[in-house]
DNA sequence: TATGAATGAGTCTTCATTCAT
DNA sequence: CATGAATGAAGACTCATTCAT
């Protein structure tokens, strides 16, 4: 998973892999046949396994606020970052990049196990008046997986800042938090109309 | 662009930009030397010219409200987006993507010429209390980009929803922009409850 | 047998001989030792024992005329194919063809135990004025064989012919008999003059 | 056509081919892209240009007597053997061996082009009484080839005879002739009755 | 007797790059 | 300015063979 994330899955050869791994190219065809399966074995008992399914268990537990379960969701995936270091990056590019090798598979899992669930949860929320009614289901989840995953694939190779701190994912956490916390209030009267339409 | 955007830069072989264009490889490497180089220049003139400068523009005019501001930046990322329709898969693959090929050139372009601007801007907006102080100057500019850029890199494949709508680039502005401007309003009184967060 | 006629001794791998035979193929090396001994050691036993050797007898047996010992070779071949039908493919790829793995075996073994009695019988049956003086003896032991498999090996996937009927291994007994039967026959007369002979 | 005559198309390593000619393997890709264009390229070339249409051109000249045009058609071919050394291994090899690299390709052609002119020809002539009526059309035609053909595959490696002569094509072609002008002959009376039929 | 694990050598194929023309 | 020809380096995959168990 480190060399898929660092280097691509189409960027990373398999002797690459094996020689991590101490062993020869031809052993892994040995147990993987092709570098795709190789690719999927390791992804489902690792994405699948130490990523989408404790994330899901999120979605399954107890009804609370959505504010609460965003929370949670997006430290849940921060930590994850911490157990898988490579997610961030594996994520932007084989999932969410047109033809990445992981795409079909995360995209459908995801959209069924967790996605329905989270949308209506989300809906019924609104109805309720507890959640903010301009957002969208889908968007929603997908933001929260947004504004976490992208910016720590990003900033782990970011140059030091200005003042020369350098970021961190509690710094993260907390500004992803306070952005989702604002945002999903639900709006106090009918004052704020949603600004900035689109022309075309 | 839209070679390197559907297959990603390592994807893409010279020989079939050369194709799509019309001449031979042996001609693109009279003019750019190499891969590498070709790709920069022309990310200078489609990313740098087409999409920062104006991006940059917005930051450098008047000095607006912050939620406008950044309203105005979705709504100017999303309308790049219709002239650059590779432009969100290109940002996730090879600038998002450690070692992607439009990393170090962006990041560093974006960064110098944008974000330091930006930043300053906000800072300043939280002192005087009309922005969310929770937020983090930085990760407000990469959020502005992942809110827009990855859930428009991830659902032009999306499939069809439950209800078989298709989601649109409306909706996700409509999205974003209702997130935004939740997500910016200062805290009102000490407790998180804010029902609504106000604009001063 | 079935495998290498099919894809060839070079087409066929051993691990899908093991496979076949419900071991692995560590377990034919174990018995084998290697590829080529395991090709050897069944083509003994299945042409040496079930094709060769019965198309022997016949050359031991009473000397019966020429004509009606060629007409019970060509049976004897044909009826073989029923009991080995992968007989005509492996002659013409392994034994026919340069190089092929059963050669230097089959052509030493055939020669020695067949051909020289075979000869030796066509050329009496010559001098006696039984036989097409013509003929050549080692050319017409090829040519029984040849008449037979050749055809064999190419019309099992022969295509539909124009009238849609399929052709049959009789059809090929009877043409192929009946050829001989008026090849062998010796010439009647001096008005058949073998028209162009080469020198080369 | 002479590494794939001798190693068969599959064992005939691109690489090998490129030194042949001196050039590297990439160069071969260069100009055919893959092994299997090659060896199409090259056959239709060879085998259609030099082999198949002189050939050819025999079945539409004047309507010869049937055992002139056979006479002729075995020459042709053991000629063709001297401009192209490698057919007969090539023919065995990959036109009769099932799965041949040219076997499709040259069953069709040769079928198309050849076959039904010929066996049209062979079916008058027999209705005239001109020619042996048992033989059969289709078979006639692969008896031509593979009297030939086969045995010019396998005695170019043939040991010696036991009196130490060298078979030669002389040889082959004056048996084949021999045979095939006895065998073409109409039946005398009814004298000749096809022995031995088969049970199957 | 049997096999799972392992591998070295080799195959086809791709591609950025070079260069003579 | 332009290109056809050419190639070295690399990559995925295959397979006969070995060996410890």
């Amino acid at each position: 998973m480190e060399l898929f994330a660092e280097q691509g899955v189409a960027g990373t050869a398999l002797a690459e892999i094996a020689k991590r791994a101490g062993v020869t190219s031809a052993m892994v065809h040995y147990y993987f046949q092709t570098k795709q399966q190789l690719l999927n074995a390791v992804a489902k008992e690792k994405i699948g396994g130490e990523f989408l399914a404790p994330l899901g268990k999120l979605f399954s537990e107890g009804r609370a606020e959505p504010q609460a379960l965003a929370t949670r969701v997006v430290c849940e995936i921060i930590a994850a970052t911490d157990r898988l270091p490579w997610l961030p990056q594996l994520w932007v590019r084989e999932v969410a990049s047109k033809g990445g090798a992981l795409r079909r598979g995360m995209i459908q899992r995801a959209r069924l196990e967790q996605i329905e669930k989270f949308s209506a949860f989300v809906s019924s929320a609104q109805k309720e008046g507890k959640l903010n009614a301009e957002l969208h289901p889908v968007f929603l989840f997908m933001s929260l997986v947004a504004l976490t995953l992208a910016p720590l694939a990003i900033f782990n190779e970011w140059p030091r800042l200005p003042g020369g701190a350098q970021l961190t994912k509690g710094d993260l956490e907390r500004h992803v938090i306070a952005l989702l916390l604002g945002g999903l209030a639900p709006k106090a009267g009918s004052k704020q109309r949603s600004a900035g339409g689109r022309k075309k």
